[in-house]
DNA sequence: ACCGCCGGGTGCC
DNA sequence: ACCGCCGGGTGCC
């Protein structure tokens, strides 16, 4: 693992100079090293502490790193040491080494480590100040079942590890290795609800808004609304303010960490960017266009072309089939962007044809010359350099041109300033001043979004390049793209790079953002090393929702922010995670001020000076009970009794959770009913007498997918949200995809269903598709008829329309064959609609919101909308009035879709009607729903912990048994 | 390292 | 003295 290079401790001569030299280039590869083996491994989750030992570190005149007193230390494994195959490294937080664990003391420890059996963790609480060896306290986590092997395998070595005394702590509050101590009452422990409550508040009230509101860059062509202003205030002066990271003080001459008790005589480095995790629809897209053309280098706009003729803003070089560009809504737009498109292979060629104005000609570096562009090619670029002072203007030069510049800036720089240059004037020493290029990572869902966006906030009369580095002739030239002053691409084109020479890879970007930042999550997977591979000088993160499921999750947004030294899971799981996890206050406390430094949210409800952060218009919700027909309820009043009978047959067997498959397919036939009596299946799915269990088995699963395939919107019992990535397990019961691995790879090879407790193994699990159509049979208009829900929102639909012809309405069902059969009345009463699910295409998507979107007077009034398609981030303001065919499990999933029109951008006042069928299963949900909500505003996710019982509990409510 | 350890010099009191 | 003692050289793994 750690390659032989850095045997470079073992050299005698020890000449100062050349160390030092040798030892910062080194302390690189070390602390990737360092790095390279925390983040494999295992969760600080359900650590326990084994005991303590002091031991001692020595060696230390032979190795820079210094520790302060109470200091963590990081021990790590050496095996390639040519002395002592044993050796255990010692290392401060910033992987400088310290010295080495005592030989026979790394000797037991080299076992416990290698083996994994335990974690072993140093601090520091005494002798400092020693310049050959210093004491230090030793402490043993890891899983219950190693404890004993471990304290054995160093007993028999001769160290003892003490268990009882909390003599180990030090004074520092950093109580490390005290937590397990809670009696001793160093730590004060939270109740599990306390901890859930806090969490889940971690991003509250976090925009104190002291930062003022900053004015855009002329280019932007929106006039920012005061809590955006605010909002790019802030993240300029996250990118440009030498503010110290979280928890670090100056000392004197030193800066101090008082988490880690690590200092150091340079400044830290700082993070420039953070979260912007403002809810969806305050107009984070609009604020990061706003930023990237507002804060260039030094704090100065981007300088950007200005051309004469007014007609096309962002122009978004596009690959022919691009989806939103192709069907572009205005032909200045299209026509630009073909000319790009092929000018992008032959860069530049066009640029001279346009004048160059220097937007920035304040920038002291333009003094030099100011007068016009010499020669075509330097007409490119905004400063003439014939005198310029610095190197690295040259190369911002040249890198402007197209250039990569980055490896030659690199050592010029290294020759202009020694490394060791303690440079107070911070504010742009550790930049390279040649990269211009923000890179947008964002998933495909959002792109024309983004474009969009771009077109729509750019002013006309300016030239910003954005880039779409997507689809199979996307432009890999790296001078290209890092000529560019945008670049958008996907997580899934990155990760598909990957390894595999990726220009995105290869460049030094001014800055990245990640949109929708929390869909990189699990850091074991190949996105999410793709991601924190990307070099960047600023980066950012865009997120409506920060933080899904737990403290773990944050880790990949702090690593991805190099915050330091929590980049380093060893870090973040000594100092955050695990004490987090186990119910440390103080643990959380930090969580709380690190994420509070680097983060902006303000919820749609967010106040600012007493005043609404923005005005949204006003948002009804009602519920409109549906009486069914006659004959509907005959109908209904069958299947009902049909489905109660077996249901409550499998309560008094106790077998509902066996047959929790089929349980769901009569609850969706009974919701089905309330519809329509045409949504039901023609395929008969009775159960019938099955003959083994895999045919019982077999039918089960079939049912499930029978209810998938129908639209509804199933809860993961693991997540307890709406269910993502479905598959089916053996025993007939869905989940998330990544929720059912975590429990089969936390449960090893005896995993279970979390339901039935039956066995699972990954390779038995179905996949289903994510929304799959169903094939469109006994559609046929003739033989159409109605229902006593087609009538009530056809009367609405009606009613609407005598009283204002331009209201636009959603349609809104789980049942994509609902929106079918909805298509013939509303085409018999003239209204023209959209259609919108899942199996649209993504440049069918973006062509119908468009159309739906467009104000054009002709244009399409009602969207059928189902209910789980399109996921975050559609814009749908368009519509003022929502209508809910069938209530969903989720009530949050309902939430989602009404943001969708009732967002920043709405101008009317929003009505939601609900579509109840009175005496039926519909308004069971409604109630459960009801009581799932007043428990979360209660007690915040104070979940039940066992979901069994809660599940039953709730199918014997809606089958009232 | 104001230590321990090594090995050479040395050797009554 | 095949010892003890002294004092200089030396020192992570």
């Amino acid at each position: 693992m750690f390659p032989g290079r850095w045997r470079f401790g073992s050299d005698r001569h020890g000449e100062v100079d050349l160390f030092t030299d040798r030892y910062d280039l080194s302390a690189e590869t070390l602390s990737q090293a360092i790095r390279a083996a925390a983040s494999e491994e295992p969760d600080a989750d359900g650590s326990v502490l084994f005991g303590h030992l002091q031991g001692t570190v020595v060696g230390l005149r032979y190795y820079s790193g210094v520790v302060n007193q109470g200091e963590m230390v990081g021990l790590v494994r050496q095996p390639q040491n040519q002395y002592d195959r044993n050796a255990v490294m010692v290392a401060n937080i910033y992987g400088n080494q310290v010295g080495h664990i005592k030989r026979e003391l790394a000797a037991a420890m080299a076992h416990v480590m290698d083996n994994n059996l335990a974690k072993v963790e140093g601090v520091v609480h005494s002798g400092t100040k020693n310049s050959f060896t210093m004491p230090l306290m030793l402490s043993f986590w890891g899983k219950e079942e190693n404890q004993n092997t471990v304290k054995e395998n160093m007993a028999r070595r001769g160290f003892k590890l003490n268990t009882g005394g909390g003599k180990a702590t030090g004074a520092n509050q950093n109580s490390q290795g005290a937590r397990a101590l809670s009696k001793k009452g160093v730590t004060i422990l939270l109740t599990p609800d306390e901890l859930k409550n806090a969490f889940d508040n971690l991003f509250d009230g976090l925009m104190e808004s002291e930062d003022g509101e900053k004015q855009a860059a002329e280019a932007v062509g929106t006039p920012l609304l005061p809590h955006q202003k605010q909002a790019l205030s802030w993240m300029c002066a996250r990118e440009n303010k030498s503010a110290l990271p979280p928890f670090w003080e100056r000392r004197g001459e030193l800066y101090y960490n008082r988490l880690t008790c690590f200092s150091a005589k340079e400044i830290p480095e700082r993070v420039r960017g953070g979260i912007l995790a403002d809810d969806m629809g305050l107009g984070k897209t609009l604020t990061t266009i706003a930023l990237i053309l507002t804060n260039f280098h030094k704090g100065k706009p981007l300088p950007v072309e200005k051309c004469e003729e007014p007609p096309s803003p962002a122009k978004a070089k596009t690959k022919p089939e691009k989806p939103s560009r192709v069907e572009g809504s205005s032909s200045a737009g299209d026509g630009a962007g073909v000319t790009d498109a092929a000018a992008a292979g032959s860069k530049h060629t066009n640029i001279s044809q346009v004048e160059v104005i220097c937007v920035d000609s304040a920038d002291e570096v333009d003094k030099s010359d100011k007068s016009t562009g010499k020669g075509k090619k330097k007409a490119a670029k905004r400063k003439p350099v014939k005198e310029a002072p610095k190197c690295f203007e040259d190369l911002d030069f040249a890198a402007a041109l197209g250039g990569s510049a980055a490896p030659t800036s690199l050592k010029k720089k290294k020759t202009a300033t020694p490394t060791t240059s303690v440079d107070s004037s911070i504010t742009e020493s550790a930049d390279d001043l040649s990269a211009r290029t923000t890179l947008i990572l964002c998933p495909l869902s959002v792109i024309s979004n983004w474009l969009d966006q771009f077109e729509q906030h750019v002013r006309a009369n300016v030239k910003l390049n954005v880039y779409l580095y997507y689809g199979a002739e996307r432009n890999r030239s790296k001078a290209f793209l890092s000529s560019q002053d945008v670049v958008i691409t996907t997580y899934n084109v990155l990760s598909a790079d990957f390894g595999n020479k990726s220009p995105l890879h290869g460049i030094n970007w001014l800055r990245v953002v990640l949109d929708e930042g929390h869909v990189v999550r699990n850091p074991q997977a190949q996105m999410s090393k793709a991601v924190l591979d990307l070099k960047g000088q600023r980066r950012w993160i865009l997120s409506g929702t920060p933080i899904q499921n737990s403290v773990k999750d944050l880790w990949m947004l702090l690593a991805f922010l190099r915050l330091k030294p929590f980049d380093a899971r060893e870090w973040w799981n000594r100092v955050i995670q695990r004490p987090v996890t186990q119910g440390d206050r103080a643990g959380l406390q930090n969580l709380q001020t690190l994420v509070k430094c680097i983060t902006l949210r303000r919820t749609k409800g967010s106040e600012v000076n007493g005043r609404p952060l923005v005005a949204m218009p006003e948002k009804t919700v009602c519920v409109e009970q549906v009486e069914l027909s006659q004959s509907e309820r005959e109908e209904y009043e069958l299947a009902r009794n049909e489905g109660r009978n077996t249901i409550g047959r499998y309560v008094t067997e106790g077998t509902v959770l066996r047959n929790y498959a089929d349980v769901l397919a009569i609850l969706i036939r009974l919701r089905q009913h309330c519809c329509h009596p045409d949504l039901l299946s023609k395929t008969s799915l009775d159960l019938g007498a099955a003959a083994t269990p895999a045919e019982m088995r077999e039918r089960l699963i079939e049912k499930l997918r029978f209810v998938l395939a129908s639209g509804s919107d199933e809860e993961c019992s693991v997540c307890l949200d709406s269910v993502r990535l479905p598959v089916i397990t053996h025993c007939a019961h869905v989940y998330c995809r990544p929720c059912i691995a975590q429990v089969i790879g936390t449960e090893q090879e005896t995993a279970r269903c979390p339901l039935c407790r039956s066995e699972i193994k990954t390779n038995e699990l179905v996949e289903f598709p994510q929304e799959e159509m169903e094939e469109e049979k006994n559609t046929n208009p003739d033989k159409w008829r109605t229902s006593s829900k087609v009538q009530a929102l056809m009367g609405n639909l009606l009613r609407l329309r005598c009283e204002d012809s331009s209201i636009k309405c959603l349609v809104v069902s789980q049942f994509t064959r609902f929106l079918t059969i909805l298509e013939t009345p509303l085409r018999e009463h003239g209204f023209s609609f959209v259609r919108f699910d899942g199996t649209l295409s993504q440049k069918k998507r973006t062509q119908v919101i468009q159309e739906f979107q467009s104000p054009a007077a002709d244009g399409p009034v009602i969207m059928l909308l189902s209910l789980k398609a399109g996921g975050v981030g559609l814009n749908l303001t368009a519509a003022s009035h929502v209508y809910f065919m069938d209530p969903a499990w989720n009530p949050a999933t309902e939430e989602q879709c009404i943001d969708r029109c009732h967002r920043l951008g709405q101008t009317r006042n929003v009505f939601v009607t609900k579509f109840i069928v009175k005496g039926s299963v519909e308004e069971n949900m409604v109630k459960i729903q009801k009581q799932k909500q007043d428990l979360v505003e209660k007690a915040f996710g104070c979940r039940n912990p066992d979901r069994k019982t809660s599940r039953m509990d709730e199918i014997k409510a809606l089958m009232e048994l």
